[in-house]
DNA sequence: TAGATTGTTAATCGATTAACAATC
DNA sequence: TAGATTGTTAATCGATTAACAATC
């Protein structure tokens, strides 16, 4: 029976579930069941059956997962039969090795416009796209209606831009920027990709010789 | 009285943390109370006070804490009263990006080697740094002993890079690649960023109108 | 002293694990 | 059919929240 809410901690784990069946698929598996599967990524099966069945049975009794329909079933639940346009705020270091590095389509997105406020970037390519003025912002949002952002800007300018590209009706923002966005607007997702508390993190467990197994 | 073993949540928070209070302190605050600071941080008064007490007795009771003594205890704690020599695998688009976006020492680490095995990049700077050829690696590391590695290397080289690397010395690991490493071996310490995996969250989350609010 | 706020225990909530009946 | 494995309920575990006595 399919759940209604699903947890964050589902969620965070649908992405991964999905990279090891694209994996199983490509190493020619047809079926898999949910303790070979747990043995593979470092779960329990009861837990793997639990997370499926939040959306439903995707299994057959006594048989196991067919890999491509699991696979399928996953892709869809996590939008990635859609391409969201999204465009990314900021091309510097980051900014640039983001547009380069990251394949959007596989993630559900399609990268549209690429935009620093820095002139001497403009009309540099990155990727195959172009970087334009951020002045150019509202205009080319009017134009295309794109409903996501990629934020690579400097803190100080993280919450300004943000309330202007909400304005723009962009509905989610990536967010790699040190200013912790968190959303009261209704209705906006935002992700905040902290690297830099990541890398602390593993400066804590180095010194207190504590390793999290935890993936 | 302080906690034996602090929980991976906990850990999760505790850069944040820091980073608040390093924030505080610049804006001149001498004191805060764990209302207040739960305000700020979208956490609840409770939690803090929790967290705070798996390390010992921060505050005072009836004042709150002191800023700069929780902030200077904290730092302790991560381990960033240190420098744990890094060095960085990979200098393609992510690898030199971070080489040149992250400021390592205030993470408690100082980045010391860039290896690649693309001859073409030998030679190259980036953030002070020469790109070395990455067969020079168990010389520079014998000779430098680096105890972490940050790893921007492609999937198909992951884990034979990881072995190499252990053989070398190294015990923790950055992971960017989209190789899930999980550490059987004991004693050593990774931390895996799959900026695919959390871009693909937010694929879901608009496609769901479910949005986290957690940071 | 009275007021504020911590440290800490107890209660609640949620997520993970275990168990097993249903069924392929 | 017998064996395997799911879907699902129940038990356990851990993390968060609430409450309040201690104390500055």
């Amino acid at each position: 029976m399919a759940k209604s809410s699903i947890s964050n901690s589902v969620i965070r784990r649908l992405p991964r579930y999905y990279r090891f069946l694209k994996d199983l698929e490509n190493n020619g598996y047809v079926r898999i069941s949910s303790r070979e599967l747990s043995e593979k990524m470092g779960l329990t099966a009861s837990q793997i059956r639990q997370d499926f069945n939040c959306f439903g049975g995707f299994g057959q009794q006594g048989y196991g997962y067919k890999v491509s329909d699991l696979k399928e079933g996953i892709k869809k639940i996590l939008g990635l039969d859609r391409l969201n346009p999204i465009i990314l705020i900021g091309a510097g270091n980051l900014g640039c090795a983001i547009a380069a590095h990251i394949d959007f389509r596989s993630k559900g997105f399609e990268l549209i416009g690429i935009f620093d406020a820095d002139e001497s970037k403009h009309g540099q390519e990155i990727g195959g796209l172009t970087i334009q003025d951020a002045a150019g912002i509202e205009k080319f949002c009017s134009e295309n209606k794109p409903s996501a952002a990629v934020l690579c800007i400097p803190k100080t300018a993280a919450e300004k831009t943000v309330d202007r590209l909400i304005n723009c009706g962009i509905k989610a923002f990536w967010n790699f920027t040190h200013y912790d966005l968190f959303m009261d607007h209704e209705g906006i997702a935002v992700e905040n990709v902290h690297l830099g508390d990541s890398l602390t993190t593993l400066s804590y467990r180095i010194n207190s010789g504590v390793n999290d197994r935890r993936i």
